[in-house]
DNA sequence: ATAATAAAAGATAATAAGGTCTTTTTATTT
DNA sequence: AAATAAAAAGACCTTATTATCTTTTATTAT
């Protein structure tokens, strides 16, 4: 559904707004070891970013990535928008090229509701509500395999 | 979420069960040109079906693929484990490695219920059985445009 | 038997996605 | 002012997926 690209630019982003302010910069390699995406991939990503004002950016030592206020109305689905395009979200679950009510495919009507719920969530919340909402619940942002001691 | 050559394979292993029989065999061609998937790919991805006993086949004139009774316990599962593997119907929506209820991803307990209702649609009744059902209920299974006259 | 038909098998090609590397620019610290 | 740190930009490489082509084998109809 999601390009790798996009799930490594959200898990990112909301780690980036849990993590750093415009005091506290952070620099993609220091991301892209807490998450565990290869970090010159990361750079591209958050460069489109930057791009799109989801996240900012300065250059130079004590430089790096943060969210601001500025930033605040953008969304989870803004940075999907940049990187896949909305319609990945969409597109129907066994690829009809026209998948709707009048038209459904086997499964549409199983899938159509949790897309509006995913959708949902995505667009309801700026990034950094919704990366408190994320701290707040405990929910997990990276990659790495857990240690089972 | 699945790869376009799972896609392909259910949208026309379905077609198969509704409109062949051991009586009316079809070639790959014609199903390929009724779903509208690249023909040669289908009948890669046939081979494997049929190698899986998910469909018969047999070689020269008037031959072709169909589904027959011995077909009849494999399900859509069977389909998807043959050509991606079923894991690539669980995997975590935001790519983490272990995502569950103890280490939840930020859409974890949305996604997993729609997980599960699409797992048991593909998995509870057979392919005729589900064959049936989406004829009963309309579905379609064309990646063709519509003429919107 | 022979010709024709269709699947099986395997090799190959094209495209897209994922990932890396190098150079340049900008800002900061000393 | 010089050195340094970090992002920006762009070129490049690798791998996986998607798609095609060619040859072989099996079956059936004539």
């Amino acid at each position: 559904m999601l390009s790798r690209a996009s799930k490594y630019a959200i898990l990112s982003t909301l780690y980036l707004a849990e993590h750093a302010s415009k005091e506290k910069k952070m620099s993609v390699k220091k991301i892209a070891d807490a998450i565990d995406v290869p970090s010159p991939f990361l750079a591209k990503l958050f460069q489109q970013l930057v791009h799109a004002k989801i996240i900012s950016s300065v250059k130079g030592p004590n430089g790096g990535f943060y969210i601001t206020k500025k930033n605040g109305d953008k969304t989870v689905c803004d940075i999907i928008e940049n990187i896949d395009g909305l319609h990945k979200l969409n597109e129907c679950f066994l690829g009809l090229n026209e998948c709707d009510g009048e038209n459904p495919c086997p499964v549409h009507f199983i899938v159509e509701p949790f897309k509006k719920s995913i959708l949902g969530k995505f667009r309801d919340k700026s990034i950094l509500e919704f990366s408190k909402e994320v701290a707040d619940n405990g929910r997990f942002l990276t990659l790495k395999h857990l240690d089972l001691d």
